[in-house]
DNA sequence: CGATAGTTTGACCATACTCAACAACCGTGG
DNA sequence: CCACGGTTGTTGAGTATGGTCAAACTATCG
């Protein structure tokens, strides 16, 4: 399913009065707190170095070594484990402006794919240890990064364990509309790069299911499609209705 | 379905001298790096109060104000969300030794209730905070936890997203056996105070099929019941393989 | 144009849920 | 002692739902 490792990557490290880049293009949407962290890679003390990966390139993979954590620049990443006949559980999309790789030990736990082209910022695991010793400040921002992280997945272990498929999607699709707000293009549309196995893998649903909603909730009114990837909330109300389990459909 | 709160419950200061205390009855089997934690705990520096709460009861609610985090000294604690018809996930089950209510922002994301009876540690929150930022070596220790939590999360999501029922079980067994080992019964004996409904709750099914399951399990040979809460696995092998997916049954 | 990847739609079916009854177990109190 | 209600667990019958398999459709690109 991924050729992925094998394909060259760009890499290029920063020269580190470094980062005077503008935010990406449409991109860091949601502020995130990124802490003391922002200040840390503007100040060159974590070698950054930039890469950037075909879609579905794999970043790292299940049970790598977890040398780097990330920051995603453009794109989207997606982290997924792998059962050994094909089934793939998503645990998190990350989008511009996101950390990750932090959740991990000494091994990561999950595997890392770029979503349609995706550029990171690669930051050295060792030398944020470092720095956190030095600096108890810098810890709180990774602590609470970890902390809203951890609150994420549990909510989404509510959502795959007890939600029924259109309340997983009206779910997502509002979680996706929140974090993606302003895009770029037309007021109110979002373009999702994630296709419809992504998005299946990520629900706990498969392909066909994804896709029998999305034409329900076409003809229910709730959202518009330009392309399968394109789209619009039309009813956001009853979208989270839905999601909620207040309403049916 | 809980009347919870309204019950008593014990309360008991603890003299900062304090901890003399041997370990939990059947309790802190798997050695749960505590890092410094525990060294924290035994100084006194946190304000430890030790709580006694009934089966059923909360010890705080999805919402809450999070002003402590836990240690569960006996007994097991549930952490869940709960949706408004009443479907409920829970998202972690602690066993003794386990912290609990670190990851939480302002508020608590999940509720917590005792499972037949529970004993627990409760810590400040500000308090660990004050610390935290004069031990930067103590950050870590909080820091690791929050990591194999979330990495407990994501694994738990592939199970609740991607496995049927039959794997999903199969691991629930081989995980809490691996947790509570030595639990002071009969060798090779467990015993869970988890209830029917808790495990289903926990696995994202109804209890209905959980407990055909059990009937399955015991058909097949992989454990045996004393009585529905006290079981021993009779075919560990078989049972990883039906984990992984490999087998089926 | 054909080729490929992604999406949609249909028909069928296995599975786990729903509803319901029943059994085992508990402490309480007559 | 047994009757009683409450809680928990097991089992059965029927069904809705989402998965599986298969085919058609669309778009993009060389």
């Amino acid at each position: 399913m991924s050729t992925a490792r094998e394909i060259a990557q760009t890499t290029r490290r920063l020269p580190h009065d470094g980062m005077s880049r503008g935010r990406p293009v449409g991109g860091e949407p949601h502020v995130r707190s990124d802490g003391g962290l922002e200040q840390l890679i503007r100040g060159g003390r974590l070698a950054v170095v930039e890469q950037s990966f075909a879609d579905s390139q794999g970043l790292f993979a299940e049970g790598d070594e977890a040398r780097f954590f990330y920051k995603v620049e453009s794109g989207v990443v997606r982290l997924s484990h792998l059962l050994a006949d094909g089934r793939r559980q998503i645990v998190q999309f990350c989008l511009p402006g996101a950390f990750f790789g932090l959740g991990a030990l000494r091994l990561h736990a999950t595997a890392a794919e770029a979503i349609g082209g995706a550029t990171v910022l690669r930051l050295s695991r060792r030398r944020l240890d470092e720095v956190l010793c030095a600096e108890p400040a810098t810890g709180r921002a990774v602590l609470e990064l970890l902390t809203v992280q951890l609150a994420e997945a549990q909510g989404r272990m509510l959502m795959l364990g007890r939600k029924t498929p259109s309340e997983k999607l009206a779910s997502f699709l509002l979680e996706m509309a929140g974090l993606s707000l302003g895009d770029g293009g037309a007021p109110g549309w979002i373009h999702l790069p994630v296709k419809r196995q992504d998005m299946a893998d990520f629900l706990g649903l498969t392909i066909e299911t994804v896709s029998r909603l999305f034409t329900r909730f076409r003809a229910a009114g709730l959202i518009e499609l330009a392309d399968p990837t394109t789209l619009r909330l039309k009813d956001r109300d009853a979208l989270e209705e839905i999601a909620e389990g207040l309403a049916e459909a």
